[in-house]
DNA sequence: AATTGCATGTAAATTGTTACATGATTTT
DNA sequence: AAAATCATGTAACAATTTACATGCAATT
């Protein structure tokens, strides 16, 4: 389960609330991962009934501050060590594409340049997302995700232009 | 819901029994979406009870013969004009390049190795794959997600190999 | 005073995996 | 005769989403 390693690892970074750790998976992580409060804080409360974190303290508005324990910080580097990655690939944009034979030439197209449009302005936002240093421990493998997320950004872009070149069609 | 358009939109190139979309979803589908049988089996019965799909016939050994209805190809074209493809980004590979920091970087460079082993691998399989050809109906749209396969796949070896290259290590 | 953002939780439903279960036909 | 593959299903569990639910604090 990779929630758990996900909010581990933050943790390892520095002690958070569950509020702090839900914003991450709207920032930076969600373009690796996502999870929803809902997720979140049950989560966070079986990682402490497991004893891989613990509350450290409590915050303003009845936050609560988690840090993770030795037993967590072991639990994720050997997660990182021992676990084979899951590469179980489910891409719904994709899945379109292999089903655009069923639309007209004109529709598959449009389809094309929509998603040409969307990877566009993700490669905007990631390349924004490369000005704002975070400059710690974790900088440079937040370095190392971006640049794939810059690199596999232009190489879809790349695509979609050849796509859109194999059936030239009135503008 | 993907599986449902996934299945309809297999049905739509020809008529196939259960187990015959089973073998496609771990074939050149699975590039894009996978599922298992224990989630085929029932959601095919629940296609019919929708009357998207009807059983046309009986195969050998058991097997029922599924064929799309006027429904069903209504519901996967309508599916692909006129829902937003699910973005959600999930990937455990990528969660994990994000944690690295937390191991020594001899682990680290291990990791990426391996990572970079798996997708020339990966390549090598998408390579072979384009030298058998489909050459029906759907032949465009296999060649589209075949080359953006191709395409990602070498962006991701570009990445690691940049990737090992920063932080240069003994052999 | 009202709206937005902070902050946490639970419940129900859906989606997906692993395990259980069975039987026919073909190949070795 | 045994093993592999064809063929279908269900049950239990895990992961995820959507909806329900509440209250505090800061801003407009």
């Amino acid at each position: 389960m990779s929630l758990r390693h996900a909010l581990l690892g933050l943790l390892a970074e520095r002690p958070r609330t569950g509020y702090a750790l839900l914003k991450h998976f709207e920032g930076s992580i969600s373009y690796v991962w996502t999870a929803r409060h809902s997720q979140i804080y049950p989560e966070l409360a079986r990682l402490q009934e497991d004893g891989f974190i613990r509350q450290s303290a409590s915050g303003p508005r009845g936050s609560k501050i988690y840090e993770i324990t030795k037993a967590g910080l072991d639990e994720v580097r050997r997660w990182l060590r021992e676990t084979e990655p899951e590469r179980t690939v489910r891409s719904d944009p994709l899945l379109r594409v292999f089903l655009l034979w069923l639309l007209q030439p004109e529709e598959r197209e449009e389809f094309l340049r929509r998603e040409l449009e969307h990877n566009r302005a993700y490669l905007a936002r990631l390349e924004q997302l490369g000005r704002s240093e975070p400059a710690n421990a974790t900088e440079q493998t937040f370095r190392f995700a971006l640049e794939h997320g810059l690199r596999a950004t232009r190489a879809r872009i790349g695509w979609l232009e050849w796509a859109l070149a194999q059936s030239p069609l009135p503008e």
